[in-house]
DNA sequence: AATAAAGTCAACCGCCTCGTC
DNA sequence: GGACGAGGCGGTTGACTTTAT
């Protein structure tokens, strides 16, 4: 027999969280750590199923997030990662302690495809635009005959991709799944990628030296956290051997930094209109 | 000041992978 | 080996905010 579905979605809240749901939550992974997510909710006193207060946790709650702005290092990063990996959010993020891959999502989403338009690329192809129109009018030279081209190699390294994998990922992506595979490098590949990072930092410099694409960030609402410096990761606030039943003055040293760093958090949001009393008092001696 | 348009981002949806039964 | 669930992931939505007219 399988196991019990995450959640049957009758009866449950939707939409956005109140500061006493993430209060609950908080309250109980600081107290019980995370061991199965389809059942935090009912012990955390939460009417939401267990995706929700994995993805609350993961994208704003989690004290280690690294909260603000991006800076123009980070964004330089992303849009290199993104030629090299695609659309694949989690593993750029891996590359940013304290950003989620929603965040970043998001902020390719609204910002640098606008940047990188400005800037004449693509941003899905990373290519710039006038190479894409020639491309287009020739109808059959787009990233599709990049992978027909490879047909040889993949016949060669006895590798089939189905044509929905073709047209669905880009070519960064076809060629790191080839890559896992069969566990070789595609040199030529890393070649046209270091062209096209060689080509983003050339028409970076350019727009520097112009003034101003690059500051064409806007002022969100969202409050920064430039204080907040992550000491504690979740995987030490989630370690059993610190949230176990084991007292010890590491078990309270890791809690004190952990509270440390929700109270950084708390002054970067709403939490910060809460009694503290109230969030803690249970918790901490 | 009022309204429309554009921008932002938290949250949801549905699919996929992996582990378990 | 197949069925199933949990967790993870990327795409998308829609509420809210900001900017432009």
């Amino acid at each position: 027999m399988g196991r019990q579905p995450c959640c049957d979605k009758v009866g449950l809240k939707r939409g956005p969280w109140t500061i006493e749901e993430d209060h609950k939550l908080m309250n109980f992974i600081l107290n019980n750590g995370i061991h199965c997510w389809r059942m935090v909710p009912k012990l955390a006193g939460l009417l939401r199923c267990g995706k929700s207060c994995r993805l609350r946790w993961i994208n704003y709650l989690r004290p280690d997030l690294k909260r603000g702005e991006f800076s123009e290092a980070e964004e330089n990063q992303i849009i290199q990662l993104h030629a090299r990996l695609g659309n694949r959010w989690s593993k750029i993020a891996s590359h940013f302690p304290g950003r989620t891959d929603n965040e970043i999502k998001n902020h390719w989403n609204t910002r640098i495809k606008k940047r990188l338009k400005m800037l004449g690329l693509d941003p899905v192809t990373h290519k710039p635009m006038e190479q894409n129109e020639k491309v287009d009018v020739q109808k059959t030279e787009t990233i599709t005959t990049d992978f027909d081209s490879s047909k040889e190699e993949e016949e060669r390294l006895g590798v089939t991709v189905t044509m929905s994998e073709k047209h669905t990922k880009n070519h960064a992506e076809f060629v790191e799944t080839r890559e896992k595979q069969n566990d070789k490098v595609d040199m030529a590949f890393d070649e046209t990628t270091n062209d096209l990072l060689r080509s983003y930092e050339l028409m970076l410099c350019r727009s520097l030296d112009d003034g101003g694409l690059l500051n064409t960030t806007t002022t969100t609402s969202t409050t920064s956290n430039s204080n907040y410096n992550p000491s504690f990761s979740l995987e030490d606030s989630l370690n059993p051997s610190c949230m176990g039943e084991s007292s010890s003055s590491i078990q309270e040293d890791s809690i004190q930094r952990w509270v440390d760093s929700v109270n950084s958090m708390l002054s970067w949001d709403s939490f910060n209109q809460l009694d503290e009393g109230l969030f803690f008092s249970e918790n901490v001696q």
